[in-house]
DNA sequence: GCCGTTTTCGGCCCGACTGTTTTCAGTCG
């Protein structure tokens, strides 16, 4: 965890710790605000609070401010011991159970001792729950089920597998709706989703419903109503709620639906204080209703532009959509190639030949092919002769694709002492140099990345963070340091567009982006129909505000070689 | 606790659903 996030988890634990308490519910937002604002702020906040910029982040005032500054100073928050005395860490997790919120997890502590999900159990089995006030039946096993879900634990599944499927739904209901789009924090291409929602309307909404209940992969229809219906689908047991409106709301219930929520609360609040009312059914000026047909019409009532789905986080997308400044997001179409991936030489399943006619069929203007190096025992890494060899053929197919540069790159590993994994002379014969951690994850990771960005060969350091989004958290890394030294020595970043990836997220890019740091995506495709993740990196790199201008897969290509006197 | 083309004080998004309730509290997205 970097200090952003550490001070972002306190301030969590605070909210959560008061709304248990009673607290008044206002100052509990602030801090839960305060806590979503630094989990997703760009910057460092040990710079910020250097500089003396603490409260020109929005939702940061005087007292937050203070103890971010106490935190950093001391690695200790007053208000953070205070805030918990009495309660037991288990407490607060119980607030994570469905259907629990913070006046009955306060009950149940103030009349049974309720300290932890064991505790909770026990007064389960007990039977005394149903005594409570307010307490019935129903109730008391909303919450046997509740925690039973919790066990299972709220797994989100990455962006990819999301949109795959979701893309299956939409294509069978597409023939009995007029309308149909995902929703939600798929539509605005987070990395990971807890649910798939689906906006849907047509004449029949009935049948659409009917369809939708009825789809294969349904595994069992959890609730099935006029306007709303959700299953499970096979094999996750994934969530996928369906919701269906009138033609002419479908606008403000897109804009509603796809969020985020906190995106919402401030579009409501602009609408409010500019004598407009939005919800799910449109826009309203006292009781007329004056738009909503559309997304374009929502925004244009509130006099602005279209805001795109990736940016709607509450990150400054509306302050700067107010004052018509939001960024020219790159698009798919500004892509010409691709920096990452793998043949057949190492563990792609693909020869050159079908990377390169898939490529083509792309519309790319490059590929970079970079395999393993030699040290990569597990994905059948390249030997120097192996590599030799592979740069021949490239030369040989080339003639037979013009117009797809075909870059030899390598993803070359950066070994436990920092040194790469091949001599400089071979080095200097590709035109794409990708450096990457993949093994010693906890050895100076930062250290020997920085010396990898100093190599004079080196263009791309890939993966930068090594997380992986079905598991693994990451290395041990400064990534500020790293970026910094990238930024003086010009070397990209890689936004690591694998599906389980997503490396740089979209907060790192944004902080890559204002340190100057140069960006590349690559797919680390290891087929062909891999190359089509591209459009998770470019996802990315839009949640980033980044431009045409930030990725150097913008651009049509560059050089042959790293020198020109190679023997 | 934050914030200001209504405000430095007095607000702070909005609606649906559920369950326990005789008019509403709690939770959720």
């Amino acid at each position: 965890m970097n200090k952003n996030e550490e001070i972002a988890s306190l301030f969590q634990q605070i909210a959560d710790a008061l709304e248990i308490k009673g607290e008044n519910p206002f100052r509990v937002n602030a801090y839960r605000q305060a806590a979503r604002v630094l989990s997703e702020l760009s910057e460092d906040i040990r710079v910020l609070l250097q500089q003396g910029k603490l409260t020109e982040i929005q939702g940061i005032g005087p007292a937050m401010a203070e103890k971010i500054e106490e935190y950093l100073a001391t690695g200790k928050m007053a208000k953070y011991q205070e805030a918990l005395s009495g309660l037991s860490p288990g407490l607060l997790a119980l607030l994570q159970i469905p259907g629990m919120g913070p006046k009955t997890v306060s009950l149940l502590h103030k009349k049974l001792q309720v300290n932890s999900l064991e505790d909770l159990e026990r007064e389960l089995n007990s039977g005394r729950l149903e005594a409570l006030p307010g307490f019935g039946r129903k109730k008391v096993e909303n919450l046997r089920k509740g925690l039973q879900v919790y066990r299972q634990g709220q797994a989100r599944i990455p962006l990819g597998p999301a949109l795959t499927i979701v893309r299956r739904m939409v294509e069978m209901l597409s023939g009995s709706s007029s309308q149909i789009s995902p929703a939600g924090s798929l539509r605005r291409f987070k990395e990971t989703v807890g649910d798939i929602d689906i906006l849907a309307t047509g004449r029949d909404l009935n049948l659409i419903i009917e369809k939708f209940t009825h789809l294969p992969g349904v595994q069992e229809v959890i609730a099935r109503g006029e306007t709303k219906a959700s299953v499970r689908i096979a094999p996750e047991g994934l969530q996928v709620d369906l919701r269906v409106v009138a033609e002419d709301s479908y606008g403000a219930a897109l804009q509603y639906f796809t969020g985020s929520k906190a995106h919402n609360i401030k579009l409501r609040s602009l609408a409010v204080s500019s004598g407009y009312k939005i919800n799910e059914y449109g826009v309203f000026r006292g009781q007329k209703r004056v738009g909503g047909k559309t997304e374009e019409e929502v925004y244009r009532n509130l006099r602005l532009p279209f805001i795109p789905p990736e940016l709607r986080e509450d990150r400054g997308e509306i302050e700067a959509a107010l004052k018509q400044e939001l960024p020219q997001l790159i698009t798919m179409s500004d892509i010409q190639g691709d920096f990452h991936v793998h043949s057949h030489y190492s563990d792609g399943k693909d020869d050159l030949r079908g990377l390169a006619e898939a490529a083509r069929k792309r519309g790319y203007k490059w590929l970079a092919i970079a395999d393993h190096s030699v040290s990569v025992k597990y994905a059948h890494g390249l030997t120097s002769d192996d590599l030799m060899k592979k740069l021949e053929e490239i030369d040989q197919v080339q003639r037979e694709f013009p117009d797809v540069w075909l870059l030899k790159a390598a993803e070359v590993d950066i070994l436990p002492d920092g040194k790469l994994d091949y001599p400089d002379w071979l080095l200097s014969r590709l035109d794409v140099v990708i450096a990457a951690i993949h093994q010693g994850f906890s050895k100076n990771v930062t250290e020997r990345v920085i010396a990898a960005i100093e190599h004079p060969l080196v263009d791309i350091i890939a993966h930068p963070t090594g997380r992986l989004l079905t598991g693994r958290s990451g290395y041990q890394i400064d990534l500020e340091k790293v970026m910094e030294r990238a930024a003086e020595r010009s070397v990209a970043l890689e936004i690591n567009a694998y599906f389980d990836r997503l490396d740089l997220n979209d907060v790192n890019a944004a902080r890559a982006k204002s340190l100057g740091v140069p960006l590349a995506i690559g797919t680390d495709a290891h087929s062909q129909a891999m190359l089509s993740y591209m459009e998770l990196g470019v996802a990315t790199a839009r949640r980033a505000w980044l431009t045409k201008n930030d990725i150097l897969n913008t651009r049509p290509w560059i050089k042959r070689g790293k020198r020109t006197n190679v023997s």
